[in-house]
DNA sequence: AATAGCATCCGAAACGTTTTGGGAAGTCAA
DNA sequence: TTGACTTCCCAAAACGTTTCGGATGCTATT
């Protein structure tokens, strides 16, 4: 590993001179910059990171906590979204780390580390609870940061969320509209936000029509989770003929519970997901599932991320995106069977 | 942010001491490093992690890159060991940070910030090539590292991996006892490791039999891939009787594209695929697949690094691990129809 | 009483970078 | 010739930690 200090020598310039030849300042002549910089390309110089970041005083690092558990999006769809904002904060210096976190309690830990020990500028929070202990610890520190996802009370920090309530009201009238009178719900644990407002959102859609709302059930958001939740609705003697699952997790497993029963989604009984997975496509019969109508949300929540390290008013950064549905096979209409 | 300095003033302590109490060294009397201790807790002191690897030399964090393109596994299941893994470095003092990167360039890129900028101290390779230049960069800079796959030449190098090849073969033989002569493969792009080990043993396979192994296709490791490549493939004059698909992703699309044709898998045609992802036991009819014989890969994976963190050689950190057939409903015998 | 040994503590240097606040030539106008 | 400006460069300080090599005072030994 090469330092300036080697650099600087072997060009007989001064560190100083070096230094700022490599970060482009317009006092150092023309060719002692080339000059400069040949010679760092030749030995593969690259300022080493913890001396930089010691001086400047900035990580240069923004840091997101992977938890292990089911979460919201399926990791593909969330790691393309991470990718893409990891690209947007490249172009502004910036690094995204990603630290997969075991449960709460080492999230928390590392949260500590990454905040009281100055190796993150921002952070993303993702997976968020309404009532999440890690934003509350990064507002008593102020360290800016972003969540993917509201909490209970969002109105002081900067988020990006999808308005699942309204998506799930309009699936719901949706399935209305096309006969469904017993419209269940598979949620998932109604800690997580996400969880609570697609919820709340069928609830609203039920209430509209002054439709029962106690065709429910709480699973994990994974396809096991689907397929015990779905098995035990169709065990209710008001046996629904709608699914509205939490997720597309939820409603693979789901689809799978019907098979097993001789139900044919889209014919004998509707399902409908969220997400709109890679696979959501190629489930038998395709899911008809909705998703955020925005191509963008990684760079979005890059651009927000810099905002405030820029200093802007969170409040000013606070972004709710519309739903749509993708509709596929597996919405029918009610079936005739009671 | 505190630091060490005011942490000694407040205590009336200098630095060196108040560092030394921290960090547990045996010349602090007892009483004064409780004293220490305490003080640290109350203020939220955590070392500053720029200074302190500035100092130590090392950075404390193993670093891996995240091809966006798709993978090796599905990114439930790779995350998931990576999780596992970083838990276990965690016991070491070590972070584990992943980076999402959009295309080799970027993450060879990415490599050279990591390595000659002395933010990691070792590397994992992951999604590896035959011909892979981050493991030539590695190799060239002498930074210790561990691959999830193989390479062309993995003779000198640490690696953890899965014995496709051998999965495959075995997975063929057990098309040809249930009757199958017709086996196409799936592959993957040939570049990647797996893809090309998974095709030989398929190959083996046939070769023992004395079947021909005209039958295949490659496709991109995803559900639409496998899709395309299935209808392709039966298309065929010489139609597959039984699809051997490099990954649960492809077989996924490959369902999918056999019940357009009417076709019933497991019954009217094999179709097996290698993973084991989440998803694989809700598909219809839930697929017959192979997983690696392990339950510890990050566990493992994290002390190998940390072995070649500690000078062990890597050719004794070389690790082939067994796939075992996860067998359900899509592996038939062979239809009766030509 | 002198010395050795021990238990505690501390000053100062070092890690490699960025940045402040100049300094030494050279140029130009008066 | 002088002074003011420019251009190009540099010394030194600072970031916060760890660690080397003592220093200080006390107890036990001779």
């Amino acid at each position: 590993m090469s330092n300036l200090r080697l650099l600087a020598k072997s060009l007989g310039l001064s560190i100083t001179t070096v230094s700022r030849a490599l970060d482009g300042y317009s006092d150092v002549a023309p060719p002692t910059r080339e000059r400069v910089r040949a010679a760092a390309r030749a030995i593969n110089y690259r300022p080493n990171s913890a001396a930089r970041s010691l001086r400047r005083r900035r990580a240069e690092v923004v840091a997101v906590t992977l938890p292990l558990e089911p979460g919201q999006f399926g990791p593909p769809l969330f790691l393309n979204m991470l990718a893409v904002c990891s690209q947007r904060l490249a172009e502004n210096g910036l690094d995204l780390m990603l630290l997969p976190t075991a449960n709460a309690a080492a999230e928390m830990e590392t949260y500590r580390r990454l905040v009281d020990g100055g190796r993150a500028d921002a952070v993303i929070v993702v997976r968020t609870r309404l009532d999440d202990e890690r934003v509350a610890f990064l507002k008593n520190r102020g360290i800016p940061f972003v969540t993917h996802g509201r909490i209970a009370d969002s109105s002081d920090h900067a988020f990006i969320d999808g308005d699942g309530a309204a998506g799930f009201a309009e699936a719901t009238r949706l399935l209305v509209s096309l006969g469904h009178r017993r419209i269940a719900h598979i949620a998932a644990p109604q800690d997580l936000t996400f969880a609570h407002l697609r919820r709340k959102g069928w609830k609203a859609g039920l209430q509209a029509h002054d439709l029962p709302d106690q065709l429910e059930c709480i699973a994990l958001p994974t396809e096991e989770g689907g397929y015990e939740a779905a098995r035990q609705l169709l065990e209710r003697p008001e046996r629904p003929t709608a699914l509205l699952c939490a997720t597309d997790s939820i409603a693979t497993g789901a689809l799978s519970a019907l098979k097993e029963k001789g139900l044919r989604a889209g014919r004998d009984i509707a399902v409908i997901g969220h997400d709109n997975l890679p696979s959501a496509a190629f489930t038998d019969p395709p899911l008809s599932t909705m998703e955020i109508a925005a191509p963008d949300v990684g760079r979005r929540l890059a651009d927000m991320l810099i905002a405030r390290l820029g200093g802007r008013d969170p409040r000013e950064l606070q972004t709710i995106l519309p739903v749509r549905q993708v509709l596929r096979a597996t919405h029918g209409p009610a079936a005739n069977w009671t």
